[in-house]
DNA sequence: CGGCCGGCTTGACCCACGTCAATACGCGGC
DNA sequence: GCCGCGTATTGACGTGGGTCAAGCCGGCCG
């Protein structure tokens, strides 16, 4: 009940990290107050806070910062109708957010890396309107609303900061319409492959080789389209020899290919 | 080329107005620095503007809201790929975003009414990634935005503001995904129908009888369907009665029965 | 080690919606 | 009043992906 809980092992962090740091581990856990993890130190700084700040100005943002225990796979973060109080930043592992539709059915509305940031949703009617949970053992950061904003007056760039997230978190949504009402199946899929391969990017991992942290069916909700749908395609991309599949475990052969294919721009009949 | 324009007629206005005033007329672009129309005297404000500001600090914001001459109908706004300035608002008239699709498609990602504030996917990269044409003859507000983000500086409640209505942006994209995912034709359309008749009521017009400001074509690329489908479900609806379709104009016989439909509730065969 | 359970794959079938095409309507211009 | 063109309607037909129904694989627990 309540809110989630709220984990926040570290400190800030935001869309899209540096590096995978280490794995939520029971050390990280131990993590407290006066702990060496902060916004200074923190390799997911540089995507999650590219702006610059006095020292003076990351410590002040430091204070407010909540740290917590790791959340486990399936734990919630917040749920639809909770209050609203924070937006989240990840440290580690993927979370989901996801809505549900009147008659109960669950609609994914975005998948969440290290140095992403989630729950900009509840700031307009101070309510969370969706749900947001761990896909794996994960680890956040949770920055309270009301005290961001506080610090926002007083360090303007930070204020634009925020406001450029949210413009993000738009431009992103409004990229997933149109890909939902204009696209098939493979290019949907062929582009949230590309997507996550340009976000291990961004963390220094690898673009070719990545382990998917979500279920079929949720890339098929994502997606707007069922599990069969994404397992067939997934197939037909492997036997093109594009794609190697191993449950999980994907390895893209042909970036080339797969940015034509989810363009538009396939010749391959 | 350059920017559409920065053709605001008058002051501020927000998110689903109060009233329709005026219609853009001759009268309403003569109107100067100097003139009655102001965000204190705007009778869409208590809609755009839900905020308790002193009258100084509305002053102020008066101060930086840009004034200008009506738009036509197809002119733009903004295009795609300008440089991103400020954020506007709906005075009077229809405008409608959209993006384009790397093949030249075009994407409707909203419809906007008087009252309503749109342009905030540009915050993100300083630059706009969608653009706005007035689908009629329009007048809106131009708020520069880095002027903006001064003053809410200055005026915590206003920068909240600002914060709350990127996240209604957010929440509402977030609902059209889940329509283009989950819902049938008749469901989109239903839906659709029932959200201008809301936004109607809030600015004190029938939720009944209204003309619908964009084509169908509008319709179905928003609503990711062609314009066939869209006429066909219009005619359908009519056939059976909850609906009086006359080209644009729209007659809603039967709310409830519509309500059922776009939430799936319906049990007529 | 074996059995269970949840997630994934694959096949056969079907239907909502897209496509193509013909026709009708409505509005501005002359 | 008539012409012309863009928008809307309606019909006939095809298909991408949904639905239903079997398997299958792999991890976990006893």
């Amino acid at each position: 009940m309540q809110y989630g809980l709220r984990y926040a092992i570290a400190k800030f962090a935001h869309q899209v990290p540096n590096m995978s740091i280490v794995t939520t581990s029971k050390d990280d856990a131990r993590c407290h107050h006066d702990q060496q993890i902060s916004c200074a130190n923190c390799r997911l700084a540089t995507i999650c806070l590219p702006i610059a700040l006095e020292s003076t100005d990351i410590e002040r943002l430091d204070d407010i910062i909540q740290r917590g225990r790791p959340l486990h796979k399936g734990e919630h973060v917040f749920r639809n109708g909770d209050p609203f109080s924070a937006v989240y930043a990840v440290r580690s592992g993927t979370l989901k957010a996801y809505s549900l539709t009147d008659d109960g059915r669950e609609q994914v509305t975005g998948f969440y890396f290290p140095g992403e940031i989630f729950g900009m949703d509840g700031i307009g009617n101070n309510q969370h309107v969706s749900s947001a949970k761990a896909l794996e053992t994960s680890a956040i950061c949770e920055i309270p609303f009301e005290r961001l904003g506080d610090l926002s007056t007083r360090i303007p760039s930070l204020q634009r900061h925020f406001f450029q997230l949210m413009s993000q978190e738009i431009t992103q949504d409004q990229q997933l319409i149109t890909q939902l009402s204009k696209n098939s199946a493979e290019q949907r899929i062929a582009a949230l492959l590309l997507s996550i391969s340009a976000r291990n990017t961004r963390r220094q991992l690898s673009a070719t080789r990545f382990r998917l942290p979500m279920s079929r069916t949720d890339i098929g909700n994502y997606l707007g389209l069922t599990v069969e749908t994404v397992s067939r395609v997934f197939s037909r991309f492997q036997k093109l020899g594009m794609l190697g599949v191993d449950g999980k475990e994907i390895t893209i052969n042909d970036p080339a290919q797969l940015r034509k294919i989810s363009t538009g721009q396939d010749t391959t009949g």
